[in-house]
DNA sequence: CTTTACGTTGACGTCAACGTAAAGCACCCC
DNA sequence: GGGGTGCTTTACGTTGACGTCAACGTAAAG
């Protein structure tokens, strides 16, 4: 870290998460992000590494930033009224439906690069065995 | 089917697959398809729509279209030279890590969801149970 | 043979997700 | 006070993945 305990700078995360500093700035400008101000300078604390750490792993998911800030949004939803929490319910449920279909996706791809591969295999013991 | 059987026009795989034919028309651009042509117009067959379904689910996977290509390509690369096999085989091993990291995050993600749908049920009960 | 629907190839527009460059403030060091 | 480092904002550029439009060919129906 590079100042008091437990805050960070926007070039301590961007080092740490392997992102560029103005992508840190671009996400915070979609609303992604809302690190405190001391100074006009952005310190970031714990609960805002986890956001971007969430954000991160949407972002390797494929999502769209749209969708990503959608899904962290519902993290840290605060109760509320009966009415929220089953729209919430809802909502989760339409992100769980795409998940799976998206891990359906990701098995069936695993599957058969595992195919391929194993043909391959095969073929190289046959070229090494002389045809 | 639109035409002879086992073939099918560019409207046809379009609607059956729910993609515009800009988008079919543009994946042969980037060498994704290559369609039969029969006086210009282009005609499909078997092989062409399981290459256009394999590119739909790499996009449902947020893979960029040159990964796409790259990952579709091995289905079909001739067995050729050991290099060439050893080549691949390098290849598929890349992309099965890129795929498990994908996994994990999207079952971490899964869990979460359910963890804040869980906590938003029980909050519920409790609402409806008179606080 | 004309109409109508569907096809073709460019060419340009658009949107998301950043990259990059410019110009300026704050602080530290010598 | 000159130089360096690190932050800030503003603004324009870039790339990927298409959408959209114009201008034209073609195939099937009446």
């Amino acid at each position: 870290m590079g100042m008091g305990t437990g805050t960070w700078r926007i070039a301590d995360l961007a080092c740490e998460f392997g992102v560029t500093a103005r992508t840190i700035r671009f996400y915070e400008d979609k609303g992604l992000l809302a690190p405190r101000r001391e100074g006009g300078q952005r310190v970031y604390e714990a609960r805002d590494r986890v956001r971007l750490a969430l954000v991160l792993r949407g972002r390797r998911l494929g999502f769209s930033l749209d969708e990503i800030a959608a899904i962290v949004d519902m993290y840290d939803a605060e109760p509320g009224e009966a009415g929220q929490l089953e729209y919430l319910l809802g909502q989760i449920d339409i992100r769980r439906a795409d998940l799976e279909q998206r891990r359906d996706d990701l098995d069936q791809t695993l599957a058969e690069l595992d195919a391929v591969a194993t043909r391959c295999r095969d073929h190289l013991a046959r070229l090494r065995a002389g045809s």
